[in-house]
DNA sequence: ATTTTCGGTTAGTGTTCACTAACTCGATTC
DNA sequence: GAATCGAGTTAGTGAACACTAACCGAAAAT
């Protein structure tokens, strides 16, 4: 299993509303410092959950302290909604550019899976976030996320569906969950480091689970 | 697969510390609450988080109001530590009791996938609160439960060296937590309601992505 | 060179919330 | 039957924290 290659992970970009790219300094610095404030966000978010992370936390992460972050984000959960809105973009963009160059079904899966393994190994932080804090988003942003996320698994529900035309949908769906669950486990591993296999192991392994749950 | 039997999980106990059952009326009513208090706060820190709960929100679900918690448990993270320690010993207790049944390894792991499904179904909330909000423990808590947690899962892989004594201990755990993920998953789908198949076959689904995966 | 913009600062402000104090009243004990 | 206990109540209290106000100074625009 050495064949397809995966496209990397995108990095999450702003949604929208990028009123002027400005290759001025001070814009390029801005936009370094938003970048910083997510990353470190994502860790800390993982680490001790959302509620647990100060304004003054994040800030501090990054070098400037507290009420800076409102010049970058509306409030907290402006950095909640856009870390979520990234991840939830980046998967399905990667899973359709993926789709779009598979011959058959069963490339497609492979590809797939490869595809979720990478981002779920370079992208922990945000995974984590993504299974636990999906509540603590408003409304509007939740149904937003929730709609990327279920359009990715109507990806994986098609895939599915075509190398198991057998079986119901419902069932399909349910087993593309259970897998995602599988291959999201990764940051739980993470937080306990040293018992774990070298990371090139890792990627075969759960690449063949997550085929073999699917499939049996 | 409708052989071995599994016993229903257990209950989570008061770990230590009965300093009177007292088979009194106010005793039992006692008693009750305690249990109700934890039932609820384990549905609430399911859906909200655990610092997304107030002491009023654990009193107002049965009940009471407010401080009246504090008749019961030490404080809010008392009731999650109740919480996550009863979970982790029973699922030790039903491990260890489920291996003791076991004729041969194949017929363990069956049944040890048996009994943590049922588990995972019965108990959806206890199972997320545990995945979810271990680092919110006072630090004496939380290495008791993951002390507890590392027994259970050196129980599934000393089940697994003995079906596959050609793998390194190493990917065996790694695989076990994989598929704890996977079996664990069920809270996620469980809180996107309808879209799953009927209860019937979700156990039996499970079972199969969960074996299939770890004996790829 | 002057004005404007804007990312940063420190010093509040109002709210939420875990936890405590003081008390009440029915069940338990003697 | 009187004394005690203890699970409940309501009314604080203090701390943490999201967010705002007012100001500052350098980069950007004119």
């Amino acid at each position: 299993m050495a064949s397809t290659p995966v496209p990397a992970p995108t990095a999450p970009q702003a949604p929208q509303s990028a009123p002027r790219p400005a290759l001025t300094e001070r814009g390029r610095q801005k936009a370094d410092r938003r970048e910083a404030i997510l990353t470190a966000a994502a860790r800390l978010f993982a680490e001790r959950g959302y509620a647990g992370v100060t304004i003054e936390d994040l800030g501090t992460a990054v070098g400037v302290s507290g009420p800076a972050v409102y010049r970058h984000f509306t409030g907290k959960s402006a950095v909640l909604a856009a870390i979520l809105e990234g991840a939830s973009r980046s998967l399905l963009d990667g899973g359709e550019r993926v789709l779009a160059e598979a011959p058959d079904a069963a490339t497609a899966l492979r590809s797939l899976i490869r595809f979720h393994v990478a981002f779920a190994l370079g992208e922990a932080d945000v995974i984590a976030v993504q299974d636990r804090e999906l509540e603590q988003l408003d409304p509007g942003v939740r149904h937003e996320v929730r709609s990327l996320q279920r359009q990715y698994v109507e990806r994986w529900v098609d895939t599915l569906a075509e190398l198991r035309p057998d079986r119901a949908e419902v069932e399909l769906r349910f087993r593309a969950h259970a897998a995602f669950g599988l291959l999201n486990s990764t940051p739980h591993s993470a937080r306990t480091p040293g018992r774990r296999p070298a990371d090139g192991a890792v990627r075969g392994i759960l690449e063949e689970m997550a085929w073999a749950s699917l499939m049996s």
